[in-house]
DNA sequence: CGGCCTCTTGATGTATGTCAAAGGGTGTGG
DNA sequence: CCACACCCTTTGACATACATCAAGAGGCCG
């Protein structure tokens, strides 16, 4: 029954975190070099393929990730099948860390674009969290922005038209962006991420286009109307 | 226009934390007798009445809650000013965990039932945890099942026909309780909870208890036809 | 080239939103 | 103590946004 996901063909290597790219910003950023030393667990790293799961709900969660590139969606099921998509997480964000706690992960994270990932053991997060009062504040810090982005995709994606809705998603995936370019996902998923049926979210996106609140620059790569987009979303 | 909610008279007395009845399920279970002499600062209990808020969105957070007994909602607003109720929370359930990061609060709390709550304030958890390796986990832990909730609520009760929907938060209400009865909420905050129309929540109601799938056996006390209510939620 | 998948679009049905009014309960002031 | 006002629930009539079912168009891969 319980399916379990072989990252095997997905390992990239390991990874060198005191030299990483993005130590600022992410979990470690609060650790110092004499850190670095305590940890004798490997760092591995893993790159995904769009559709490729990283882990599955259920799945005994004994790591923590973080996303260098790309992106990732957290689905969840209800019993007569159909799915809803409860999150995204992307560049610099943690996802799994209900292991923290010996849970079982929560939902299935699927890579929606090609993603790269470094894992963490747990146990290695919990050790060091537990000296390491940065850490420790850094940990609580992921854990209230992922609570904000549950409680945001309720209020923001789960009320309101269809077509508020499409265009509150689309907002959110440029937000804090230097770009106002993105890209797209499949309606399918764009359709478990709002409650709402793959056709609709089909109509509403060509509708967009149409009135080119949404112009496709290169395949797949989306310029948002941001201004018309907003009016949109509020009222 | 950032309105602070007055406690002052909701104020009911200090709490003993050391003989609170609830001391072995709530956040302060891991301390030891010692512990408590360490805390010098006030522990306030407060009173609330149906519809008094205990915090509003924005406010500067400098306190944690536990509920003791009753019910708080937990309230965002969208820029066109319809409100959503993001999660409810109950006896022994922690609130205001933001407050632990320096944030405002990120909701309204308001009570729904008559209720009380004992207040904590952050600065003590934030000391008490980072020498307590206990009280530390049980952060953790009461983040996760906050997100857990938050999870559960959008694939629970903001997917499918409200009549699931409706079902499936009667039977949330009752779940690991001791007996299947419960009270009700106003149709309106059923609706917020939803994400249907204080209308669509009333004739729900009305055809449930019309098909006996509810009885009111006190005023605004009503059994549940939990098998056929979880028949209703999952098709 | 054929098969498969996704996106799009159309036709139709229906659940839910919207607007409106009536009934019942509760509290307040005369 | 009654009368009135107010609020909440319920119900009805109607409108509509969205779901559902179905089919065609375009892209990708074997």
């Amino acid at each position: 029954m319980t399916k379990t996901v072989s990252l095997r063909e997905a390992w990239s290597g390991e990874a060198n975190c005191l030299h990483c790219a993005l130590r600022t910003s992410v979990l470690f950023s609060g650790l110092q070099e004499a850190d670095f030393e305590h940890i004798h667990e490997p760092i591995d790293q893993f790159a995904l393929k769009p559709g490729a799961p990283l882990y599955l709900a259920g799945d005994t969660g004994e790591y923590l990730f973080t996303v260098r590139t790309g992106m990732l969606k957290l689905v969840q099921y209800l019993p007569d099948g159909s799915q809803r998509i409860v999150r995204i997480v992307r560049s610099t964000d943690v996802l799994g860390l209900e292991s923290l706690l010996d849970d079982r992960y929560q939902h299935d994270a699927v890579a929606l674009h090609a993603t790269e990932v470094c894992r963490f053991p747990a146990r290695l997060v919990r050790e060091l969290g537990r000296v390491n009062p940065a850490l420790h504040h850094e940990l609580m810090a992921r854990w209230q922005r992922a609570l904000t982005e549950a409680d945001a995709w309720l209020t923001e994606l789960s009320t309101g038209s269809a077509r508020q809705r499409v265009a509150r998603l689309l907002l959110r995936l440029v937000r804090d962006r230097e770009t106002s370019e993105c890209p797209l996902f499949s309606r399918e998923d764009m359709g478990a991420m709002l409650g709402v049926t793959t056709e609709t979210a089909s109509r509403t996106i060509a509708e967009f286009k149409r009135q080119s609140l949404l112009v496709e620059t290169t395949p797949n790569l989306f310029l948002l109307d941001i201004p018309n987009l907003r009016r949109l979303a509020e009222d």
